[in-house]
DNA sequence: ATATTTGCAAAGAGTTTGCATCATA
DNA sequence: TATGATGCAAACTCTTTGCAAATAT
């Protein structure tokens, strides 16, 4: 019922779309999107049912799952995939499109941008009479850096991956 | 024991990967080779397991996840993923570096090459100060043309998604 | 001969579903 | 108040694991 002022615009949003398609707009739909918007960096659902759990916003599993579909749909969250059968998501409203740099000693995720992949797009959309609605690009490999802090970071399990 | 004479190189690979990291050269492991590279397309290990099946190949699910491992490490078989949560293999020796279109509609993947990816790689791994090792660019759409192969295949669910 | 690989079935991880209860509209 | 959403646990799918039997070296 009592919604956040703190994040405005994406739970217009997210009003919105509810209204939109005749959904209810119940509390725990704005308790998730104020979690998700709280976070930096990329999350999964299951860490994003402990950590509304350890603020004694209880929800299930089953709402946590329901309400990132909804909010991959209204282009709030973007859903991502990065090759360990963990689906993992992360805010997007707001952020400019980016791809990701994926470190596969230490797991650690960068963000970079680069406007020729738009051009590709555009030169595949034409090539084969499609309309493109998204992409990921993801770049594999490793730091270069013995002690870069990717490698610091995997040296300690307790902290969370982004 | 006694393998094919159909696919001589990739065989050879194989056996001198298998050689190489004293590992032993059984009638599975070739088998599972022999029955990808007589496959177009994109397939699951499900589909493999149940095509090595169906041909009195009889193999547990167990020997294709580990041969397709294998096979994945020596490059004979390159690992996939389409945002579905079933991974996708496809051969890959001698086919060029492609990237995919994935149609939302029916599931169609359709491939494409870009050299314009080659130099995103390489100014990420100069301004990030990585090795590059793989990547995946997945453009994610819809046909525009209403009659278009993919969406007739759309209504065929029993023919095989590649 | 012996250590790896296989096959089977059970376990595991991540996600979805069924259904009774709750609450938004 | 009536339909949609929630919570819980069970079911489900894809993949991995444990262990006895088979087999490559």
């Amino acid at each position: 019922m009592a919604t956040s002022i703190d994040f405005p615009e994406v739970e217009h949003i997210l009003r919105d779309y509810l209204d939109q398609n005749s959904l209810r707009k119940t509390p725990e739909r704005f308790n998730i999107l104020r979690a998700i918007y709280g976070k930096k960096g990329h999350f999964d659902a299951e860490a994003l049912y402990l950590e509304l759990k350890n603020q004694d916003l209880k929800v299930s599993r089953a709402t946590v799952y329901n309400t990132l579909d909804i909010l991959v749909d209204c282009s709030l969250v973007s859903k991502q995939y990065f090759g360990d059968s963990i689906t993992k998501y992360e805010k997007s409203y707001g952020y400019r499109q980016h791809d990701h740099l994926v470190c596969t000693t230490c797991s650690r995720i960068l963000e970079f941008c680069d406007p020729r992949i738009e051009r590709i797009k555009t030169m595949v959309e034409e090539v084969y009479r499609f309309r493109i609605d998204s992409h990921a690009l993801n770049f594999y490999g490793e730091c270069i850096d013995p002690a870069c802090a990717g490698k610091e970071q995997k040296q300690r399990p307790e902290s969370a991956v982004e």
